[in-house]
RNA sequence: GCGCCCGUAGCUCAGCCGGAUAGAGCAUCGGCCUUCUAAGCCGAGGGUCGCAGGUUCGAGUCCUGCCGGGCGCGCCA
């Protein structure tokens, strides 16, 4: 609807300008709006204030010019100019009738479009080390990034998901070697566990494993292992050398072998859970991106020969550096260290680079916000391979706090006892969680209320939306069992019997549902879309309380369960993009 | 110190590209169940949009400077 009367708008403005009553126009694009008051119509265009200056004209004369040009259309009922110089549109009850119509006729597809035309987008979003299990900061990361991706295919992006796993690097060797200490207490030999170690009850359950496949082969002397190491912090010494030399020292001792066999068990036990964990979250994934291939099928040394080349590097100190700071960051990076070893920033460019040749219109990367101070460096490394940064869209999530009886819940990955997303799932159940991690803007920091996620009233705004939903699956039931049935085709050709206002409340919500789904994908804001469904839950459920929808009159009845019966699939239709069921009852 | 995000009702937050009288929910107070689910509805009170300038027909929204809160500034990932 929107979109026809911008076109109305367009065309009359182009007339005028052809017949010179206009200069040509600088508009991007024509103001168009929602009003706030229905006293000012449906839909407000403030393009005659816009265009006043450069047309030498006053507003309200512009206006009535532009009101005289338009053309005609059946959607339309009235126009005003209102006002300094508003052109104020009142839809025809005609509009609003179709519009039901086109719920009914499209089901599931009502409110998709085909504005992104097939362009190829990636999102990639979570890519949490896999180090140890997601955690509810990462929860958010998930239902924020699964959300936007749905949106953006709902509007006619084809969107490839993606998770870049970060399986190569120093954390992944103390994570095997956290985990062949915990094996080594199993087989009765204890040693002081390092400060830097992992220490979640998981790293345990892996050892486990490793204890009932091979028993005590992986037992060594202890006396081996510490000598000669660098003191760990309590000692006075430093954790970082500790855990470092520690890690070479388990090389040796293993072997190669036997140290890779640990690694690849550790690796892949916390991956399926990861993976798991967000299957059962509703998150799927076109791809899981292996940073360790990147690194194995030459695509770092290809990036970094790239930079090279293009004469973006420089050697200083023993290590390899990056002009990021000619490119608008801070500084210049390392990209391959004093030892040989290349960087994490160094696999980020060759993913990212990697990213732009499988030839996406558009890549999406979806961060915790404490990641914000590394956008300005993989866009210069973009840059500087001459590929447009504009290209990529960062967006960064802020953290998500729980609260429990009003008081903040303590979580903290030093000690392991952190929350992870299977608890809070498990805890207010998948529907909630989704629901409530997307409640806020990504920008905002986000108080997650437990109690409240738990809770079975109207005070919950998940429960709120899936029970306006239940009521009309419910009032069906019931007439079934008057022994009626629903005449859509009756319903929908007596649409002009909808003459309450909670009804005409209703016939704008539900044509609102198009551009709340067009604003939230394009602006990467799903909150959008949580807050329409509940503002179209609160008027449903305002209709439901006044009036009857199960009347005698037929023509009447038909009607309104037509209405109920396209309020339910638009109510369903979001929440699906919202990730949360739509239950039948409740 | 520098950079990014946030600051709107007692609390948690919306406010799309600058538009008309700043909106929800919670909490508080007062009403509504013989009739399709009260997991619901209706009503009332509650505001210097952090502060100060600027831009213009018009600023919660844009610009500058402060103040307050969060985060980040590794040859970690």
């Amino acid at each position: 609807m929107k979109h026809h009367l911008q076109q109305l708008l367009t065309q009359t403005l182009q007339h005028l300008q052809q017949t010179e009553l206009l200069p040509a126009s600088t508009l991007s694009e024509i103001p168009l709006e929602r009003t706030r008051d229905q006293t000012h119509g449906d839909f407000a265009s403030s393009v005659a204030l816009a265009l006043a200056k450069t047309a030498r004209r006053k507003p309200r004369q512009l206006a009535e010019q532009i009101v005289a040009a338009l053309p005609a259309s059946e959607h339309v009922g009235r126009v005003e100019i209102a006002g300094p110089g508003f052109i104020n549109f009142f839809l025809s009850p005609t509009a609003y009738h179709q519009c039901v119509r086109d719920i009914l006729a499209q089901g599931k597809a009502f409110g998709r479009s085909q504005q992104g035309a097939g362009r190829r987008v990636q999102v990639e979003f979570v890519s949490a080390n896999p180090t140890g299990p997601l955690h509810v900061g990462h929860g958010r990361g998930a239902a924020f990034g699964a959300t936007v991706a749905n949106l953006l295919e709902a509007v006619g992006y084809q969107v490839h998901r993606e998770y870049y796993v970060n399986d190569a690097g120093r954390q992944m060797h103390i994570l095997a070697a956290s985990v062949w200490l915990r094996y080594l207490e199993i087989c009765g030999v204890t040693l002081p566990f390092p400060s830097n170690g992992y220490k979640g009850a998981y790293v345990s359950d892996i050892a486990a494993v490793l204890h009932t496949e091979h028993g005590a082969s992986y037992v060594v002397p202890t006396e081996e292992i510490t000598v000669d190491l660098p003191p760990d912090e309590p000692q006075g010494g430093d954790k970082e050398l500790y855990i470092d030399a520690l890690v070479e020292r388990v090389k040796v001792l293993l072997g190669d072998n036997r140290y890779r066999y640990i690694f690849e068990l550790a690796l892949n036990s916390i991956l399926d859970d990861i993976r798991d964990d967000l299957k059962g979250f509703g998150v799927d994934y076109d791809h899981w991106y292996s940073e360790r291939g990147l690194l194995e099928n030459g695509a770092v040394n290809k990036a970094m020969e790239r930079l090279r080349h293009m004469d973006q590097v420089y050697e200083q100190e023993g290590a390899l550096w990056f002009r990021s700071s000619a490119f608008g960051d801070e500084k210049d990076r390392v990209v391959q260290r004093e030892n040989g070893q290349s960087t994490y920033f160094a696999s980020d460019i060759a993913y990212h680079m990697e990213k732009f040749e499988r030839g996406f219109d558009w890549v999406i990367d979806v961060w915790g916000a404490d990641h914000h101070g590394y956008v300005p460096r993989v866009k210069a490394a973009l840059q500087a391979m001459d590929l447009n940064p504009e290209k990529l869209d960062v967006l960064l999530v802020q953290f998500a706090i729980l609260y429990r009886q009003g008081v903040r819940a303590q979580m903290s990955t030093r000690s392991g006892e952190f929350v992870t997303l299977r608890d809070l799932r498990q805890e207010v159940g998948n529907d909630a969680a989704r629901f409530f991690y997307v409640m806020r803007k990504s920008e905002q920091h986000l108080d997650f209320d437990l109690d409240l996620a738990k809770s079975q009233s109207k005070d919950n705004p998940v429960y709120y939306i899936q029970y306006a939903h239940a009521r009309v699956c419910t009032m069906f039931l019931r007439l079934a069992e008057k022994g009626l049935l629903h005449n859509p085709s009756n319903g929908a050709a007596h649409l002009e019997r909808l003459t309450e206002s909670h009804e005409q409340a209703l016939l704008i919500a539900l044509s609102r549902y198009p551009e709340v789904v067009e604003a939230a994908a394009l602006t990467h804001g799903p909150h959008q879309l949580a807050h329409y469904l509940r503002e179209l839950a609160n008027a449903f459920h305002a209709y439901y309380n006044e009036h009857r929808v199960l009347v005698d009159d037929m023509a009447l009845r038909d009607a309104r369960l037509t209405l109920s019966s396209a309020v339910r699939c638009v109510i369903r239709n979001g929440l699906a993009l919202l990730g949360v069921s739509a239950p039948e009852a409740m």
